[in-house]
DNA sequence: CGCTCAATTGAGCGACCGCTCAATATTTGT
DNA sequence: ACAAATATTGAGCGGTCGCTCAATTGAGCG
């Protein structure tokens, strides 16, 4: 395949693993996965990486992505609307890849002091954007909360758990039931202007 | 090592791989130890179950004796006192074990049919168990609660999602602040009866 | 052109895993 | 005592995985 300076090299990698581990998973996806779509030789990703902490990089990178395009590239719309939307996509199945990855994370980062950092280091970012929307909520009079930082613990410990249940696919928690609780929750959080729900129209980004 | 009839064996062969899989968790546990810990040869296990049957089966006893020691052996207690020990014990270091179960658990469920069954089946027995505490509750006159089976399904899985983010060991979240979380929506769900907080005293099971 | 060095290759290593199966050991039935 | 049924053994098979390293390739340069 065509060479490249070590810099670009590196960086195709990440973008390499982000697609394989989209598609395969943190555990299933391999390094001959990686190769294989960047057409190298086996050996050139060990050159570069240690797998441990280019699955970790990789996964860094596609749950800050996510994180962007969710709510941290979106602060000139409303917060009552991004709020909305992140509930309303929260359990799409478009977000599966994206959940199951956060899950395996989780487990890997019991054995894996590399993917603890990054668990840790974007759980933090999730935890301050949400903490930030619902603190810009309050200052557009879309709503008032009394601990925005609180909240945002609450809420994400929701979804994850939430997302767990839904992807291990027990059918007595439908998709659309896991948004409902999670509105539900949300709900209790803020609170609208004249005590009417804040959240009562419904959207899609 | 001794003989035994085949049904014996069998549950033998449970209980070992409950306590491998409690000491190395889901994954890392292997039919290896199993066998060690019975002091048998390897083919014995492969001649009564597949390795994937076994470690779902002894996962679901794991997580059966786990509900049963927190709320179904306890219905001589007041709910009230139940709930206060549950939230208190969800997240103490001894709780551990057991979430990291689940957490991998949730995990191999996407690629294991077997795992996917258990995991529905638990998860379904602490949704009946839990709800069954909250109606439990409203007859003893120690709360009111309008939605029994929703607020069960949102409980569990903040449970579930403050357990893994806890485990991932990020600093910002103690064990302590989790509980205090977890305390916080489950005031939510249920109400005191002169709207005093129904969850105010501590305790310990 | 020839030199240098960074980039790249891939057969193979070593370790781990679940599982097989012919052989062996022990109990049970008559 | 003998046979049949049952329980148990463990070397070895086939597979996967991350990673190594001597050898090779190719771009940049005087």
């Amino acid at each position: 395949m065509s060479r490249m300076p070590a810099a670009q090299r590196r960086e195709a990698m990440i973008a390499a693993s982000q697609k394989v581990i989209l598609a395969r998973g943190l555990v299933a996806a391999t390094t001959r996965d990686v190769t294989e779509e960047l057409g190298v030789g086996v050996g050139l990703l060990s050159h570069y990486f240690s797998w441990t902490d280019l699955r970790s990089i990789a996964f860094a990178r596609i749950a800050e992505a996510d994180l962007d395009s969710a709510i941290r590239q979106r602060s000139d719309v409303d917060a009552s609307q991004v709020l909305r939307d992140v509930i309303a996509n929260a359990f799409a199945e478009s977000a599966d890849p994206v959940w199951r990855l956060w899950i395996e994370a989780t487990e890997l980062a019991a054995a894996d002091p590399s993917m603890s950092r990054v668990v840790a280091a974007c759980t933090d970012q999730w935890w301050q954007a949400l903490a930030g929307l619902f603190e810009r909520g309050c200052v557009e009079g879309a709503w008032s909360c009394d601990d925005p930082r609180g909240a945002s613990w609450r809420i994400i410990a929701l979804l994850h758990g939430l997302a767990g249940l839904t992807l291990a696919g027990d059918p007595r928690l439908t998709r659309a039931e896991a948004t409902r609780h999670l509105t539900i929750a949300t709900e209790r959080e803020i609170e609208g202007p004249a005590g009417s729900a804040p959240l009562s129209r419904t959207s899609q980004r």
